[in-house]
DNA sequence: CATGAATGAGACTTCATTCAT
DNA sequence: CATGAATGAAGTCTCATTCAT
């Protein structure tokens, strides 16, 4: 009732109870009727606000990654060190993700599911993404600081499934034991030390 | 007509057939009747072998994992050194993507959404599949020769995600112009010895 | 807001803007939201001059056949000769189709099609409509000037006909070509005089 | 349960019952349920015959033009004459009626009405059909028995206007005293005899 | 009077599954 | 064992109508 935008707010609540909803059931299991109820709006009214399901989901990309984004400029804005940058990049991806988990089960795996029946939808906000992340270590490498052997697209490509499958398992909560900042700082170790003890070298 | 295996040659079709219209489609995508035409069954034939369509694609998960599991078994056979066999452990995983592209796409992406719609089925074959992984990752540690402070399930889950990650590109044809046994290598590097250049050490 | 019917204004305006939609898309494809919109008022509005989708149909029918007793009133007032009536009556019917193309439309379409869901509505209008043809015809039998075999009533019903299909299919477009005022005097010519040449008399 | 044609059968006993449905509450006012109750099939088995509710109406159409044209061919076979020919078609015509009551309501209204919605459908047998009539005028005016001053194609509409009229409003039942076959001959005398007394030549 | 966001009943259509042949 | 026509439950989406502002 908020004078000031009473449609951006019933547009709001749609998307999160779709988020939630799609998280929990997957994209197919998840009924329209289940969002406007979760929503607490008539079924109908979900049309209001978005063209169909399809564009439901891919709206929900669309804010997601915006806040990806957001909150990845945010982290890196002051840092310059590469290997500083990378580990904040998977602080900030991992914070995101316990900010909220929904958005990640969705992200992830309703993203590659979706390709399969969204063949017009591309995707460009994630592969954004993953540039920047190949961009940071991109830069470690020109500045001397990380091996130049490894390309640097498939470095964040690994780096990105390595990090979104732990931070899956702690969602699916399955690993409810797993400490994901914890088990972020370790994967920032592996990823920049190796799995190899020193003393081998 | 195969007097040896009449029955199980014609279930063996059908679930050929279901991974290709699986990986090809989605899970959804699919439907029963484009399986049975590409098996060149009828529809209630599908039936006479399997209960339901998900359990179609459980059975999907059973075979592809038995495979996997074999030729895991095979590849480590006669390797004891942990860094030798975490890298035959990737080149295998590689290996089965390679040969059958379908499947891959089919257990990384199908095998996630169907968590979410068949709560019953845990899937305990991955399960087994990421313990062994796990195993060859404590061992090295316990020989002393990687780094003990990594949990060795996470280093295993983190490994795993790379490499799946890496393998789903390569699948989805985007990653065309990678060269998966290379990028397998490459990560066993990353994972290994880590991003961070020697001197920096 | 003029002041002398700011109501009947707004009423009028959604009546036209109906009879446009209704000619162009149909009843059914003609969305209540598409006549709002081309009259420039909101959804809404249109609910407080009609009470509903079949009594905006309803009306348009009214107001039309209205026009048209008007103007067979006007068009027939000095004429006497049946003959002549009967002439004046199809080019005043040809005349008001060609004012309002639209109206044409629907009255011959839409009115057909309701019947079949608006059982109650039994169109009194047109009934009169067809019962003044009549008359013309009764009053030249009765004069002798046109033949008493053929019963009036059918005679309406068939010029009518004849009248109309000519009138839809000059609207339509497709008879694009069609001079329709000359189209009425063929028809007056054929309904009068007969297609058999003279000599075979 | 015909072994010779079951499919044929059951596609029949639909194409009858959407004739009749149709014919009843118009094409908007049928539910495909109201169908499929009436030919005593599941809702989904109509959809194994026609692909939508519109190919249903259309293929309506397509089966009922080939009856007229059938009829037509028998009636008009042995006929040269312009007159008889001309009296032929509407016998035959109004026979058709007659024989399906049901198909003459959804030709006439539904046929009209549909090309609002499906534009794509052209309906070339209809044109055929006028053409038809058209040309037994033009053989007439070309052997000089009719008048030539008169344009075929639309003296063809305008008789088939009448014709239809008379047709319908006997279907409707409110021409229930009506005789059509009578009806059919005094319109026959109207169109070549012209409505006017010989002894005002 | 006017608005237009919201409603929700109901339509068309799909497709996994069954079962008579 | 195999077939594939038939089923019918269920889902997405539309749109006439309402009512709080």
């Amino acid at each position: 009732m908020n004078p000031h935008s009473p449609k951006s707010d019933k547009r709001l609540r749609i998307l999160e109870s779709a988020e939630k909803v799609f998280a929990q059931k997957g994209f197919f299991g998840a009924k329209v009727a289940d969002i406007a109820e979760d929503a607490g709006v008539a079924d109908g009214t979900i049309y209001l606000y978005f063209r169909s399901k399809d564009e439901l989901l891919i709206s929900l990309f669309e804010v997601q990654m915006e806040r990806v984004h957001e909150e990845l400029e945010r982290e890196l804005a002051g840092a310059s060190d590469p290997e500083d940058r990378l580990r904040r990049f998977m602080r900030a991806y991992v914070r995101l993700i316990q900010q909220n988990p929904h958005a990640a089960e969705v992200i992830t795996i309703e993203l590659r599911q979706s390709e399969k029946f969204m063949k017009q939808y591309s995707n460009p906000r994630f592969a954004e993404f993953l540039k920047r992340l190949a961009a940071i270590i991109d830069d470690g490498q020109q500045q001397g600081r990380f091996r130049k052997e490894l390309p640097a697209p498939i470095v964040a490509r690994a780096l990105f499934g390595a990090l979104d499958e732990l931070a899956l398992w702690w969602v699916s909560g399955r690993g409810e034991k797993l400490d994901l900042d914890k088990a972020a700082g370790w994967l920032g170790d592996l990823m920049l030390q190796g799995l190899v003890t020193k003393s081998d070298r």
